[in-house]
DNA sequence: CGCCGTATTGAGCGCTCTCAACGAGGGTGG
DNA sequence: CCACCCTCGTTGAGAGCGCTCAATACGGCG
């Protein structure tokens, strides 16, 4: 029988669950984090930056929920990310001088707090503490990455989908639940999946039936974890 | 009309182009990878370590081509990348505490130096121009995955092949010239393309039928740079 | 109450997979 | 040197998954 706990470290594999944390840096870093940072409010439904553009500084999201997501040229979608309290982003364009290669949009009203890029490169070339951090969330995030691909490249809706719930059972949930109401769109929901909105619809029925989930209204609720788990098929 | 600088340069948001380089490294970095590193050769085929193993050191490669695949649990592959000549891998899952989450195998015979772990890590920690070299290379090769990831998850095997064949003309080509013969099995092939061998065949037929590719033997050779690039609908 | 955005359901088609047979080429042993 | 084998690649047929288009249902809001 598969633990809840393996179950939640296998995931680890498949999203960011922990990013750089400020609460860990030196006392100075966390002082300019404070002096630099100016609080943005950001409506739901509302886009923070588009793909494409300037980047003009840093955020850490302190309540809300946020989309990342990609544009295609034929107008398709690809949710790539769900941010949540405490995530960090928005620097790795800088470090590597590219536009964002996604665009951000608020799934709920967001608070944040924005750092200039300036201040942020002097912070990062000042603090080996900081670059550390970001070092070894970047070496984290890209086995995620890799991960996904593997998963997108290979694996049918079915599965992908059995596999998103499970992520967003970790995103939405709070930190005692283990069982969290998902509450994102069909469509956002089809887009992070990689499927069509209606085959999306299609699978949550197929779900239903066996019991893997129930549905209120457009929300979502995980029934059975182990099931999704064994579902996804990773190992 | 497109130029084919422009089409290199789309590129590089779906492939790695220039990790590290251990040329640009202050002299004494450069004393200590000569010092620290060991000649190894890896034959045709060999594995040079396996998914889930423990990370030992890092890796340059001097000579030959590698490819780096994940393994399923139902047996299925997935190539993520070929490493040519230059290319510096196996410090992320070091650096980020983890077992390798992917296996490595020489497509030729290859020519690699090995650094070990401690000193990688010694290397690492005294080393600014290094620490953030890496963290430049990996904020720029997590934009190349996300856009991996939406190819997957977006395309079908028509425009995936194409992307794969452009990817793999620039690993391939020698620096003079812009056409380069791919030699890659079948098989890995369409484990980079994430399709059965079957359905690549048929669509290797297709390309050449429109022109788009030739082929001597096993090898693939690109025709019309242009056109593929305008069939794999990256914009 | 009607409207508009969102979700569901149905039908049909096309892409891609699987299974199976066949062909080609390279290496090995007689 | 040739026959055989083994691996790799190609081709064909059929099934099924997932997409598109279209119609219908739902629900919040003016």
């Amino acid at each position: 029988m598969i633990s809840k706990e393996q179950i939640k470290n296998s995931l680890k594999r498949f999203h960011f669950y922990s990013g750089i944390q400020i609460e860990v840096l030196p006392a100075s870093e966390r002082e300019a984090f404070k002096k630099f940072g100016k609080k943005i409010i950001l409506l739901r439904r509302k886009i923070l930056f588009k793909q494409g553009s300037f980047p003009t500084g840093i955020f850490v999201l302190k309540s809300g929920k946020l989309k990342v997501y990609q544009t295609n040229s034929d107008g398709s979608i690809q949710v790539l990310f769900i941010y949540t309290v405490g995530d960090v982003f928005g620097y790795r364009p800088i470090l590597s001088n590219d536009y964002q290669p996604a665009s951000v949009a608020a799934l709920e009203d967001c608070e944040l707090l924005f750092i200039d890029r300036k201040n942020f490169i002097n912070l990062i070339v000042k603090s080996i503490s900081l670059s550390n951090q970001l070092l070894i969330s970047l070496s984290r995030e890209f086995t995620v990455l890799t991960n996904r691909i593997t998963l997108f490249a290979q694996r049918g809706i079915k599965e992908r989908f059995a596999i998103v719930l499970l992520i967003l059972n970790e995103k939405y949930r709070s930190e005692k639940e283990s069982i969290s109401e998902i509450t994102l769109s069909r469509t956002d929901l089809a887009n992070f999946v990689g499927t069509s909105v209606e085959s999306l619809s299609r699978m949550i029925n197929v779900f239903k039936t066996k019991k893997l989930i129930k549905t209120e209204g457009k929300k979502i609720v995980i029934e059975n974890i182990r099931e999704l788990y064994l579902l996804s098929a990773i190992d």
